[in-house]
DNA sequence: GATGAATGAGTCTTCATTCAT
DNA sequence: CATGAATGAAGACTCATTCAT
């Protein structure tokens, strides 16, 4: 309606396989769902935010649930690689927490309306969320068993501690992001570096 | 649409006065909200499992939201009652981490289906939300800040601590009591506190 | 929306049991339903058309195939206890053709919208037919097995029997009532009593 | 709304040309139809099915009724020509129930899906059904007129006597191939052959 | 001629809210 | 005060039809 998918050379599409337009819906859906909630947002309002009919979200998404999961999944995939960087992977265990700490503020501060999606209930948007935890939550517990095996971290319960480092990040970027508007990045990155160090190190390492 | 509740011919009663009725709504309601959640809950739902007219919930609800609002304000004030428990005052600080996290556990497990509003997004709910921050992380600001004062934390900034503490503490309910059935609460409390410990306790405490 | 539900002195209403106003629903929606068709009605046709919410249909009817299903359960018990009416029974069998045929199209022609709903397909409505056989079908053949018993009939195969002969007069009533305007009920009534005391009756009955 | 489809720019190709592509259409949308009726099919069905392009099928058919249209027609021509085949014309009169009856069971058994068609009604369909009565209806009133004035059949009125003898045999298929499958089909055969001949045979040709 | 991505009007259905009793 | 039948606005989703390639 405001002409702004632009007449790209390429012809092969798919059913619903152009990114570009994939990409130009989950945008406005993403801010939508977390600036109005994801029930507030209607799909006839994504569809107008993102310049198409109706009927394409639904060429794009099968349903509201889909949409949803599509822009979680998007997140997901997003963490996840950031997580597998060779950068990433190269830092030793016990030095890890503040670049870790640092890029998650980072990454949620491109996309600081995502950061709701992050802690969502399950029961309060259906059944797309795997019951044995998140993605994320099963990364952070793989490194963490790695850097008990290795000796990096105290002897920890891997599993509720990922659970737990999950929860203060989430909450603080929440915080940070969500409930006031960014301007205490700093305050809170040192907090939780200073908390994980504390927590998980080695005394030797600390 | 704006104020066409008013001008009741002339009856001298409140709106809606009897505290047991009252709670006798406020409490399917909350079960509910948190069960499938505040949209998938209707208001005849609530109704039928308080035992009362629909017509009757408006009386003490001008609207669904004042009744979220409701339940929100009685599990706060529940929570804050504990927090300030003389028994729980009575102990000093540094062992405050276990009975602490346990009672919240108990007090959980009791109500096992309010977990999630403790989480609960402020742009999800509507404006009712204060923007400050709840309470709950209010009062353990105020907790942290004594602590930090008597020597008994390290003095870490009481703000970030307070909202990350919160986080940590929230998601393993979560995941303890929602995603999983509650069997390996302990296995969270004593990950928890043992977080909590090598966090905030100065070494000669640990 | 134009005050045609009177106030009446009564006031026990269940939830959707007021008889007069599901007839009130009831009888558009038959009239739609052989008009345009079941598709092509709309149920907020159905509803304007009633002079109620579109809300207060459902309030009488799960959805719209119960909203068909009534329809056609009313029809069928119109016609069931038209046949078992003393006055039919008390008929002997083998002159119970004419009154029988008659009577059928005096039913139809009151509602002469209905007749369209014998017929009905199965797959064209739902599951809601009964795959036996709808009760009509099977009453006749009661009856057939019944007026051969006496001797009243040829031996027939009373179950196909009962099949041809519904097919007849439910044809005949469509030719007559939904594509002729009923000028020639009288035409198609002698025929077809002709054809059943032709077919059925035994040699020295007829 | 009216007129918006003409204008086509200076092709000089009839619309759908191709009569084995027609026939590619044609086919499984009858037995989309008379499967899952009229308005449960669609287009886009229609076309996969068709191993088609759903353009494609527009090009042949101006729109979805058009489709239907072709179908009965198509059906009808089969069912006349059936009626015109000169081992049908030769048999007398006085013979012709069975086989005739015979032969229309093998040709709906070949085309099962296509017995609904026959009883369809013209409000569920629109307006292309012509309101003179089927052609089917109306090649049997002529064959009943023939029989009738060669003496084979009694004096019935043979207008009516079609509408009636179309009836019971559809509804006898009906029951016979869409209600049950297909396996009592020699004993509504049998009935319907002994109704026909109880009923329009002179005596002295029973 | 073919195609199928895009469209949006139109459907059924739900549910917060009201108000007559 | 209490009730719950009635309401209709609003939402998710479908699908016939078009048109640029």
């Amino acid at each position: 309606m405001v002409s702004e998918v632009e007449h790209k050379g390429a012809r092969d599409h798919q059913k619903g396989d152009d990114p570009s337009k994939r990409e130009a819906i989950v945008e406005p859906a993403r801010t939508l769902f977390t600036t109005k909630g994801y029930e507030a947002t209607t799909m006839a309002e994504v569809a107008r935010h993102a310049g198409v009919g109706v009927g394409t979200v639904y060429l794009y998404f099968k349903n509201k649930s889909e949409l949803l999961y599509g822009i979680k999944g998007e997140w997901d995939m997003e963490f996840l690689s950031f997580m597998a960087q060779p950068e990433i992977q190269a830092i030793p265990h016990h030095l890890r927490a503040r670049p870790f700490i640092e890029a998650a503020f980072t990454l949620c501060e491109q996309h600081s309306d995502m950061v709701q999606f992050m802690g969502m209930q399950p029961e309060q948007v259906g059944a797309w969320f795997d019951k044995d935890g998140s993605k994320v939550v099963q990364a952070l517990q793989v490194m963490f068993e790695e850097a008990i095996a290795v000796g990096a971290f105290r002897p920890v319960d891997a599993k509720a501690a990922a659970v737990i480092s999950f929860g203060m990040v989430n909450q603080a970027l929440l915080q940070c992001f969500v409930m006031e508007d960014g301007k205490d990045k700093q305050r809170y990155i040192d907090t939780l570096v200073d908390t994980l160090e504390h927590w998980l190190l080695t005394d030797d390492r600390r």
